[in-house]
RNA sequence: GCCGACAUGGCGGAAUGGUAGACGCGAUGGUCUCAAAAACCAUUGUCCGAAAGGGCGUGCGGGUUCGAGUCCCGCUGUCGGCACCA
C-alpha cells in the first residue's frame, strides 16, 4: 500500500470503520424500539412518541446463504427506518426467521443430522451475513418459528380456531361454547362441524412425490406441486381444515381499507373468486335440478342442460335407451385427470335422454352430460345459453342444439312471459328484474358464490409444528390445554414421510411422527381423571408461523400472553377511528400475493373477532419490491460457465458477443443460482467494496419495484461517489480534517436546500434511486466549487445516514458530535434559499425550443414576451410569419403560436 | 382465452402535460506516471454542418393540445396472475 492510501476510502478502511460502528450500535442498544410495557418497556424514556413499524417478509434461512438479490428489501426497509428515527419516530424493526421448511427436512433425511441443528446453524450464517450490512434492527425482538416459546402461541392460536365458529348472522368468529348454548348440545358430532378448524374427510391434493398434501393454493394450475414441481392427484382423506370461506367477503371487502398495490387486490380478489348470480332449479322427472348462474337475465336463452358427470342425479335422469352411452362417457370422464379434461380442448357429452322444464316459459329442455361442467364448482350443473356463453355455444354446435337470441347489443330481447319481461332491459336491470320473479314464484333465488375454498391445513412431515390436539376412544379431536403447551416434536428414527413414485396414484400419505409409538400413545388428565389418547400425527404447515409473526414482534417475550393489548394496540392499533389498524410498512416480494398474504389476514380477522387484537388487518401498507436478476452464461454444448469469466466484446453496430476461454457462450437472464454458475455473494462485496457502497448501488440501481440485473462492474460507480464525500471531509494524505466553518454561497445554499427539499420527497415517497442521483450532485458541485464548509457537510452526512449509515456517523463524528446520529433530525429545507434571483426560461416556437434565457424570477408575462420575440434565433424559427398567440408560463416558458 | 403490469441511448435508469435522456456504468480523449492500475478532468442519443445552427428521436398507427415519453382510441411485443368458475 503506497502512502497516500492511508486516509483514502478504501474498502479496507471501509470495512474498519463499518464493523466499529457496528459494535458500538450493538453496544449502545442504538436501534431498540421502546414498547409501552413489559420487559422493553423504558419507565426512564417518557413519551413514546408516534410510532412506525416496519415489516420485511420473513426469510427463510437457506443452507446456501445470501447472494446479492437477497438482501434488496432489507436494505430499503432499514433505509426507511433509519430515516423515519431521524423524523423522531418510534421506530420497530426486527428480522425473524420462518424455520420450519422442506429444504432442512430434506437435509435430514439425506445426512440424519436433526432439521433443527441445521437450521439453526444456517440461521446464525444468515445472521452473520446480514449484520455485516449494518441493519438497524432492534436484535431483541428477532424469534424464529421453531423457538418452543414460538410454536406455544402458534399451537394457542390453532386451538382458538378449534374453539371457535363462524356466526354468519354477526360474520364473525365467535367462541364455541356459545354455539354450543345457542345449539343446546355438545354432541361433537353436531359441534365439531361448526368449528373453524376441523377435521374433514374430502377431497384433498395429494402429492406422492412429496410424500405429503397440499393446499389449493400450492398446486399450480398444471396440476403440479409448486415447491418441486411433482404430479398431484385428487384423493378423499380426513384431513385438518380452516375455514376461510367464511371470511370470504370480508377477505375481499377489506382490501379497500388497506394501502396495497392494486395487482396483488386483485389477484386476492380473483382468488377469492366471488360471484353473484341466482340459483334456479329446472323441474326434471327426477326432481328438481338446482344450476347456479352469474346470468339469470338470460334464462329465455336456455335450450338446454348440462351435468358433470359426477353429478348425484345423473343415474336418476338417464333413460334406459341411453343408460349405456352414459355409463361409457362417465367412465371415461373419470379416468381423466383434471389436467387431462382441461387439455381436450374440444367439448364433448351425450344426452341423458330426460328433458327438464325451464321455469321462465315452460319449455321442455334436452338435459346432457358433459365434463366441461364441473362438480366442484357451483352446484355441478348449469343453464346453457348458446346465445351467450362462448362454451355453451361451441357444444349446443358440436351436438347440433338450438340457439335461442336473448342478447342484442346491451339490451335483452325475446323474454317474456305472462308475468315478467325483460325485453329492452339493461343486463343488471334484467338480472334484478327476473331474480324477483324467481324469488316471488318460488323457482330460484339470488345469490353469491365462490372460488375459494377452505385451507388445507395437515401435512405429513416431520418438521412443522405439530397439533395441540389428542383423539379420545371415540375418535373426537380435544384440545390439549393451554398449560401443556408447547406440544414439541419428539425425536424420531427418520425423519421422512413415506415418499413414493411421484406418478403413484394408489399410494396413502404416512407421517414420520406416526412411528413414534410412545409419542402418539399417551396417557393425560384432561379434567375427568387420567385415560388413554392418541396424538394427532400430521404437523401444520410451513405457513402456521408467518399467519401471525407479526403480532410476536411488538411483545416478543410475553410469556401470558401471545401479546400484551397495550403494546398490540400501540403498534398494530388503528390509527384513525374505521382504520383497519396494522404494520405500517411491509416490504416483500409479489409471489406471496395470495398464499401467505391470504393466510396471515385469516388469522389476523379471526383474532380480532375474539377480541385478541385492536387491529382488523395485519398489514396496512404492503410494498412489493422487485427482484436482482443476472445474466448466466451456456457453452456449446449447453453446459453452464462461470459468468464471471466471460468476456464481452461489442461490435461496431452496438450487438455484443461473448465469449469463455476464447469459446462463444450464449447469454440468457433470470435468476441468481449456483447451478447457474452465476452467484455474487454480499461477502464478495463487502471485501471489495464495504457495506455502504454495496447498499447505495442496491438502492441506486433503479426504482424499488422493478426488477434489474445485476452488475458487479458497475458498483464501483458508488464508491466514487462515496470516496469525493470522503474527500471533502479528510485530507487523503494526512487524514487531518478539511472541514471549515466558512460561510457558505449562495450558489451553495441554493442546490444545498434543493437538494433537501427533493431528498425529503424522495425519500418519502421510497425513490432512493433518485435521492441518491441528488445526493451526487450534491456532492459534485462542492467538490467542483471546493466548499469543505460544516454548514454544508453537516446536512449531507445526515441525508446520507440512512443509506450508506457506517459513513455517515464517521463524518457525524469527526465534525466532533458525541453520540450517533441515528436519533439526530433530518434535514429540513429553508424556503428562503429555495428561491432563485433568476431562473431559466424556455423560448419555443410551436412547441420546439429555440432559446434559452435567464430572466428575472419575478418577470411579467409581457417582459417575457418581449424578451423572447428580441431573440435572433427566434425571430429566425417564426421567419416572418404572423404571431398568432404567444402562451406564457411566467417564468419558466414562452411559446410563441405563429 | 380472460385479467393485470410494462416498453425511453451501448447498459441500469431520470423526467407535477412545458429544455427528453438527471444520476450511474461503459466507451473515447486528456492529466498524473518510466509504465500501468487507481484517481481526477472533458466528451458521449442520432444524422447534416468547420461552427452557428438545423433535421430526426421515448415499441407501432391514429387523436386531443399552443405544447405529449406523460392524456385518449386502436395495435404489437415482453413479463406476471387465472383458466371449461357457469
Amino acid at each position: 500500500m503506497s502512502e497516500n492510501q492511508g486516509f483514502r476510502y478504501t474498502a479496507a478502511l471501509a470495512a474498519e470503520i463499518e464493523q466499529r460502528w457496528q459494535d458500538r450500535w450493538e453496544a449502545e442498544g442504538t436501534f431498540h424500539a421502546v414498547n409501552p410495557e413489559g420487559d422493553l418497556a423504558d419507565p426512564t424514556a417518557g413519551e413514546l412518541g408516534e410510532k412506525y413499524f416496519l415489516m420485511d417478509m420473513f426469510p427463510y434461512p437457506s443452507g446456501a446463504g445470501l447472494h446479492v438479490g437477497h438482501p434488496l428489501g432489507y436494505i430499503a426497509t432499514d433505509v426507511v427506518g433509519r430515516h423515519q428515527r431521524m423524523l423522531g419516530k418510534n421506530v420497530l424493526h426486527a428480522l425473524g426467521y420462518d424455520a420450519y421448511g422442506l429444504p432442512a427436512e430434506i437435509h435430514a433425511i439425506s445426512t440424519g443430522e436433526h432439521p433443527r441443528d441445521n437450521t439453526l446453524a444456517n440461521i446464525a450464517n444468515m445472521r452473520r451475513q446480514l449484520r455485516r450490512l449494518g441493519l438497524g434492527h432492534d436484535e431483541r425482538r428477532s424469534f424464529a418459528t421453531i423457538d418452543p416459546d414460538f410454536v406455544r402461541w402458534t399451537q394457542w392460536i390453532f386451538l382458538q380456531l378449534f374453539n371457535a365458529w363462524f356466526d354468519p348472522e354477526q360474520q364473525k368468529a365467535r367462541p364455541i361454547a356459545e354455539l354450543v348454548e345457542k345449539m343446546g348440545t355438545s354432541d361433537p358430532a353436531v359441534i365439531d362441524t361448526h368449528r373453524l378448524a376441523y377435521v374433514s374427510e374430502s377431497p384433498v391434493n395429494w402429492c406422492p412425490g412429496l410424500g405429503t398434501v397440499l393446499a389449493n393454493e400450492e398446486v399450480t394450475a398444471e396440476g403440479r406441486s409448486e415447491r418441486g414441481n411433482f404430479p398431484v392427484f385428487t384423493r378423499s382423506l380426513r384431513q385438518w381444515n380452516m375455514r376461510i370461506t367464511a371470511y370470504s367477503d370480508r377477505l375481499i371487502d377489506d382490501l379497500e381499507r388497506v394501502d396495497w398495490p392494486e395487482p396483488v387486490k386483485l389477484m386476492q380478489r380473483n382468488w377469492i373468486g366471488r360471484s353473484h348470480g341466482a340459483h334456479v332449479d329446472f323441474a326434471s322427472p327426477a326432481g328438481p335440478i338446482r344450476v347456479f348462474t352469474t346470468r339469470p337475465d338470460t334464462l329465455f336463452g336456455a335450450t338446454f342442460m348440462v351435468l358433470s358427470p359426477e353429478h348425484p342425479l345423473v343415474d336418476a335422469l338417464t333413460t334406459p335407451e341411453q343408460a349405456e352411452t352414459v355409463a361409457a362417457y362417465r367412465e371415461t370422464a373419470a379416468a381423466k385427470t383434471d389436467v387431462e379434461r382441461q387439455a381436450d380442448k374440444h367439448k364433448t357429452g351425450v344426452l341423458t335422454g330426460s328433458t327438464a322444464t325451464n321455469p321462465v316459459n315452460g319449455e321442455q329442455i334436452p338435459v346432457l352430460v358433459a365434463d366441461y361442467v364441473l362438480m366442484g364448482y357451483g352446484t355441478g350443473a348449469i343453464m346453457a345459453v348458446p346465445d351467450g356463453d362462448a362454451r355453451d355455444a361451441e357444444f349446443a354446435e358440436v351436438l347440433g342444439l338450438p340457439t335461442v337470441e336473448v342478447i342484442a347489443g346491451d339490451t335483452i330481447v325475446n323474454s317474456s312471459n305472462d308475468d315478467v319481461s325483460l325485453d329492452g332491459l339493461s343486463v343488471d336491470d334484467a338480472k334484478s328484474t327476473i331474480i324477483a320473479w324467481l324469488e316471488t314464484s318460488g323457482h330460484g333465488t339470488g345469490t353469491t358464490t365462490y372460488r375459494l375454498r377452505d385451507w388445507l391445513f395437515s401435512r405429513q412431515r416431520y418438521w412443522g409444528e405439530p397439533f395441540p390436539i389428542v383423539y379420545d376412544e371415540h375418535d373426537n379431536p380435544i384440545a390439549v390445554p393451554d398449560h401443556m403447551l408447547p406440544v414439541e416434536l419428539p425425536e424420531v428414527p427418520d425423519y421422512s414421510p413415506r415418499t413414493f413414485a411421484p406418478d403413484d396414484v394408489t399410494s396413502e400419505p404416512e407421517p414420520p411422527l406416526g412411528r413414534v409409538d410412545e409419542w402418539v400413545h399417551v396417557t393425560l388428565d384432561l379434567g375427568d381423571g387420567p385415560k388413554q389418547y392418541r396424538r394427532e400425527t400430521n404437523t401444520m404447515p410451513n405457513w402456521a408461523g408467518s399467519s401471525w409473526y407479526e403480532l410476536r414482534y411488538a411483545d416478543p417475550h410475553n410469556g401470558d400472553e401471545l401479546v400484551s393489548a397495550a403494546n398490540e394496540e400501540y403498534w398494530l392499533g388503528p390509527r384513525e377511528t374505521g382504520g383497519t389498524g396494522g404494520v405500517d410498512l411491509y416490504v416483500g416480494g409479489v409471489e406471496h400475493a395470495v398464499l401467505h398474504l391470504l393466510y396471515a389476514r385469516f388469522w389476523h380477522k379471526v383474532l380480532f373477532d375474539l377480541g385478541h387484537t385492536s387491529s382488523e388487518e395485519p398489514f396496512h401498507r404492503l410494498f412489493n419490491q422487485g427482484y436482482i436478476q443476472a445474466y448466466a452464461f451456456t457453452d456449446a454444448r449447453g453446459t453452464y460457465v462461470p459468468a464471471d469469466e466471460v468476456e464481452e466484446t461489442v461490435s461496431d453496430a452496438g450487438v455484443p458477443t461473448f465469449t469463455w476461454n476464447g469459446e462463444p457462450v450464449d447469454r440468457e437472464y433470470g435468476k441468481m443460482g449456483k447451478s447457474l454458475k452465476n452467484v455474487v455473494t454480499p461477502d464478495e462485496m463487502y471485501d471489495a467494496y464495504g457495506a455502504d457502497t454495496f447498499r447505495v448501488y442496491e438502492m441506486s440501481m433503479g426504482p424499488l419495484d422493478v426488477s434489474r440485473p445485476w452488475e458487479t462492474r458497475a458498483v464501483v460507480g458508488s464508491q466514487r461517489f462515496l470516496q469525493r464525500v470522503w474527500r471533502l471531509v479528510v485530507d487523503e494524505e494526512t487524514g487531518e480534517s478539511v472541514v471549515t466553518d466558512a460561510e457558505l454561497d449562495a450558489a451553495t445554499l441554493r442546490v444545498l436546500h434543493r437538494t433537501i427539499e427533493g431528498v425529503a420527497a424522495d425519500m418519502d415517497g421510497l425513490r432512493f434511486n433518485t435521492a441518491i442521483a441528488k445526493l451526487i450532485e450534491l456532492t459534485n458541485h462542492l467538490t467542483k466549487a471546493e466548499v469543505t464548509a460544516r454548514a454544508a457537510i453537516e446536512p449531507l452526512a445526515l441525508m446520507l445516514a440512512p443509506l450508506a449509515p457506517h459513513l455517515a456517523e464517521e463524518i457525524w463524528a469527526r465534525l466532533g458530535h458525541e453520540g450517533s446520529l441515528a436519533r439526530a433530525p433530518y434535514p429540513v429545507a429553508d424556503p428562503a434559499h429555495l428561491v432563485a434571483d433568476t431562473v431559466l426560461c424556455i423560448v419555443q416556437v410551436q412547441g420546439k425550443v429555440r432559446a434559452k434565457l435567464d430572466v428575472a424570477a419575478d418577470a411579467t408575462e409581457e417582459q417575457l414576451t418581449e424578451l423572447a420575440l428580441g431573440e435572433a434565433n427566434v425571430q429566425r424559427a417564426i421567419d416572418g410569419r404572423e404571431v398568432r398567440k404567444v402562451i406564457v408560463k411566467a417564468p419558466k416558458l414562452v411559446n410563441i403560436v405563429v
